[in-house]
DNA sequence: TGTGACCCCTAA
DNA sequence: TGAGTTAGGGGTCACA
């Protein structure tokens, strides 16, 4: 058969020899996934062996012969256990120069790490000994996240068989795979192919469990296809070990590609691992494997024997949940990560995202007493059990998560998996290595680096002049890291050091500011450069295509195009930040800082420039420059909401002021434009990126807001209380509010303003539901579940943690059973600042501002007014005369 | 009352 | 033992 798929996720078998047949040893990948007509897929895939790449260390020349002691070592390196063969040299490029290298291929991939230590010992230098064999296959092949293949299909779901059936063990399988179609193939079968939706079908599921018990009471799971967008929902009553093994088989009859639920990582599954371990005793594998056997592997015992990638779901310490075959995708971690919400709290985001559905996020279930909920009402829990299965679905679909992972993994080359749960250093690998592999770069160890001294130095940071300033034109650099890294052929394979003999134009070569020398791209074009160019390019393409598809209306070319253009925009943006760390595979300390050295004196270089013309820098933080622009401060910077009806019935004066708003708009822009051209230069392109009709700032860098004029109207805001998740509402709303009254130059109305939400806070007369604050809490669960502050060590992260206020708050809720996560937000208020450390109780969701919490007024009053004092002080107004109510001044406090 | 260590979170 | 970076503001606590 010929078939297309989206590829989610692989994993390899080592076949042993069968009794009797003297085979070499072989290994097969199978890559899980599912094809464009909606089938499930295992790919058995032949052909590739394990292999990494040896040279010795010592002098040589690319006409030097190879010595005969070498021959020698390479014969013992030959006879070495499990070496299966020795092949080369092929000359690559390394960082001591060219040299040969040679491949040796290895029985298994799980020798390799024995191997690469040994030969480590005898002075070898080893490349590419620890990529994942996996990882390999797409490397090799040049494949994707989306994959033609051909090959002969050997299982079918509805085919008849036995578990060990023939045909599948032939091909070298395990057994029947949970899937539609298996399919045995070999490498050369496979080749990459250009991105498509693939119809992903996902599976949520929720628990409701005993807090006395720790048994499961109910479940329920909802499925959804995402080609045909079809959704349904299942409950699940019963004993216990009815309950999961119903869930399993839901798992393997809807035969999902990604699993989700909210907060399962570190609750649902946790639980249900160890559930399972207690309810199969006396079951043995059989046991687990219907009470868990979640994979898409074959239900043997020997598949419950794997590290990773196993018939039951299993994770390494903290990491993602991995399971054969589909991918664990915890909703609460998405949301998270793509909304940073101030609460993390399912009932909190779905408000959040879905604040008209009052169905999606009331609570008529009080979790904290599920064993009384349950038995008075099992019914209504239920039916809050299947809601809290199907929202996970439509928090994901709101935020598209598996679009935005799938476009990643489209770019980066990689396993929806990968693009899912991986980290951003895979991604770069996937790209760099198979460029490394086809330019013969010897691809170094992770580690292998020398470690960076200290940190390196980063932006420049322009002070800011506080106070309002009008008609701010912001100009920035486009792309502004990759461009440098584009512009200087700036790569860990074209940096020089010492002297440049072997540089046929010493002359021509890119020197940074901190005198480290990278050979020019018309010698050597680093791979960094190569591949920035190339993600450059991609994404002009899906913005061309974006536009095409917006002209025409074609919604769902408009999706994947933005989503396309987004992930090239995120992984570009990336590299900077793995080559800069001190870890990565092909970095070099001097790389990093040279990227910076160069921001620096590019936006340093173009201040002075501007400023030289007479232009006034306001501000200008790391690629970006506030410029005032040379317009009329007295033109209208913005229109009041009378004036704009005004404006709609006619009104002269309000015509003309508006005219003369636009008009000043337009020299702003024509200004910003003209100077973002004189100034950009060959790869730094500076861009007239908006227009402030009024910017203001009370004096701290990376604290600004502005009134956006161009290219649309909206209020900026960057760094303040009201961007910060640590604030409490009340704080928030004031400072907005503060911030309109700013901009419009209304000092008095301002400071009224302020002077009023201080007092009704003094006097507590705001909600409670206002002054609720959250912070992040760390710490390591030593045991789940964690039902006592005992079962969670928070030194590991605290140098003191009963002075961290977050500390105290989880420590709380653990013993009110409301469990802990390492990382989750907790919240809470504070009902006496005069103790110390303060006194702190936990906020939580189920309650309403009828409770019986009080707050410490006096102190939530302070920090209102110490935040927006900082405003009002602008306007002479300190935080001291707004706590007071009025101002304490006399004609003698003057330089007193 | 001032200061430094520690921490969270944001801008870029 | 896992892994993108640095610059920066500001809150809390402990202690002089």
């Amino acid at each position: 058969m010929n078939g297309r798929m989206g590829v989610v996720s692989g994993r390899y078998r080592s076949l042993s020899d069968r009794a009797g047949e003297d085979t070499a040893p072989r290994t097969v990948i199978e890559l899980f996934g599912r094809m464009d007509d909606g089938r499930s897929v295992c790919l058995l895939v032949h052909g590739l062996r394990p292999t990494f790449e040896i040279a010795p260390i010592g002098q040589w020349k690319v006409e030097d012969e190879i010595a005969p002691f070498l021959k020698d070592r390479l014969r013992s390196v030959a006879t070495m256990d499990h070496v299966a063969d020795i092949r080369g040299p092929e000359v690559k490029w390394t960082m001591l120069g060219q040299r040969p290298v040679w491949t040796v291929e290895v029985e298994q991939p799980f020798h390799v790490p024995a191997l690469r230590k040994a030969l480590k010992s005898q002075s070898w230098q080893v490349f590419s000994g620890d990529i994942p064999f996996v990882n390999r296959l797409f490397l090799d092949a040049d494949l994707g996240a989306h994959v033609a293949f051909s090959g002969e299909v050997v299982d079918e779901r509805n085919a008849d068989g036995p578990l060990l059936k023939p045909s599948v063990l032939d091909a070298g399988g395990g057994g029947r795979y949970a899937v539609d179609v298996t399919v045995v193939t070999s490498v050369d079968r496979l080749e990459p192919t250009p991105p498509f939706q693939v119809p992903y079908r996902i599976l949520s599921f929720d628990l409701e469990t005993s807090i006395e018990h720790e048994t499961v009471l109910c479940a329920a799971a909802c499925i959804e296809d995402l080609g045909s967008g079809k959704r349904h929902s299942i409950p699940y009553t019963g004993t216990e070990p009815e309950i999961l093994e119903a869930l399993t088989a839901t798992v393997l009859e809807h035969d999902p590609d990604i699993i989700t639920g909210y907060n399962i990582d570190n609750f649902d599954l946790p639980r249900l691992a160890d559930r399972t371990n207690i309810l199969q005793r006396g079951r043995g594998s059989e046991g687990s494997i219907a009470l868990f056997g979640w994979g898409r592997a074959p239900p043997l015992e020997t598949e419950l024997k794997r590290q990773r990638d196993a018939l039951l779901p299993k994770r390494q310490s903290n990491r993602a949940w991995n399971l054969a075959g589909r991918v664990i995708m915890d909703t609460w971690w998405q949301a998270r990560q793509a909304l940073n919400p101030r609460r993390e709290t399912l009932s909190f985001v779905a408000t959040l995202l879905f604040p008209d559905d009052e169905a999606k996020h009331k609570m008529d279930v009080d979790a904290s007493k599920m064993d009384e909920e349950w038995a008075a009402r099992p019914e209504e829990v239920l039916t809050y059990c299947v809601r809290d299965a199907e929202l996970p679905l439509d928090i994901l679909q709101a935020i598209q998560a598996v679009r935005r992972k799938e476009a990643v993994a489209a770019v980066a080359k990689v396993p929806f998996e990968t693009a899912a749960n991986g980290s951003t250093s895979q991604l770069i690998d996937s790209l760099v290595i198979r460029l490394a592999d086809q330019q013969q770069v010897a691809v170094p160890l992770t580690g292998s680096a020398e470690a960076k001294e200290g940190q390196i130095t980063g932006g420049y940071v322009h002070d800011v002049e506080k106070g309002l300033h009008p008609w701010i034109a912001v100009l920035d650099f486009k792309s502004m890291y990759p461009s440098i890294m584009i512009g200087h052929n700036i790569c860990y394979t074209t940096r020089l050091e010492g002297s440049l003999d072997d540089v046929e134009q010493p002359d021509n070569v890119h020197r940074s500011p901190t005198e480290v020398v990278f050979r020019h791209q018309d010698e050597r074009k680093g791979l960094v450069p190569f591949l920035l160019e190339d993600l450059m390019a991609q994404r002009d393409e899906h913005k061309a295509a974006l536009r095409a598809a917006k002209n025409e209306s074609d919604e769902l070319a408009v999706g994947f195009h933005d989503a396309m253009q987004y992930a090239v925009k995120i992984l570009m943006n990336s590299f900077y930040g793995v080559f800069a760390s001190g870890f990565y595979r092909f970095t070099h300390r001097d790389l990093g800082s040279s990227i910076t050295a160069w921001a620096r004196q590019n936006i340093k270089t173009i201040i002075a420039a501007v400023e030289a013309e007479g232009h006034g820098v306001v501000y200008s933080d790391t690629d970006s420059i506030f410029v005032r622009c040379p317009i009329d401060a007295n033109a209208p910077r913005m229109l009041s909401d009378d004036e704009r009806e005004a404006v709609e019935k006619g009104d002269t004066a309000a015509l003309e002021k508006r005219d003369a708003h636009l008009a000043a708009v337009e020299e702003m822009v024509a200004f910003g434009t003209k100077l973002a051209q004189r100034y950009s230069k060959d790869a730094a392109v500076l861009e007239f990126e908006k227009g402030l009709s009024v910017f203001f700032s009370h004096g701290a860098k990376k604290r600004y807001i502005g009134n956006v004029v161009w290219p649309a109207e909206e209020m900026l805001i960057r760094g303040y209380e009201t961007q910060r998740t640590d604030s409490f509402p009340y704080l928030t709303s004031t400072m907005r509010q503060v911030f309109r009254f700013a901009l419009a130059d209304q000092g008095d109305q301002l400071v009224e303003y302020a002077r009023e939400r201080v007092r009704a806070l003094k006097q507590c007369t705001v909600p409670p539901s206002e002054v609720v604050l959250a912070k992040s809490c760390k710490g390591r669960v030593l045991r789940t579940p964690v039902k006592s502050a005992d079962d969670v060590d928070f030194h590991k992260d605290y140098t003191n943690p009963n002075s961290m206020a977050q500390v105290r708050v989880a420590k709380q809720r653990i013993e009110l059973g409301l469990g802990f996560t390492s990382g989750m937000k907790v919240s809470f208020l504070v009902t006496d600042a005069k103790k110390r450390p303060m006194e702190v109780a936990p906020w939580l969701d189920t309650e309403g501002d009828g409770g019986e919490v009080t707050y410490d007024g006096l102190f939530y009053a302070e920090r209102l007014a110490a935040a927006v004092g900082r405003i009002t002080e602008i306007f002479d107004w300190n935080a001291k005369d707004l706590m007071a109510g009025n101002r304490q001044r006399t004609l003698f406090s003057f330089g007193t």
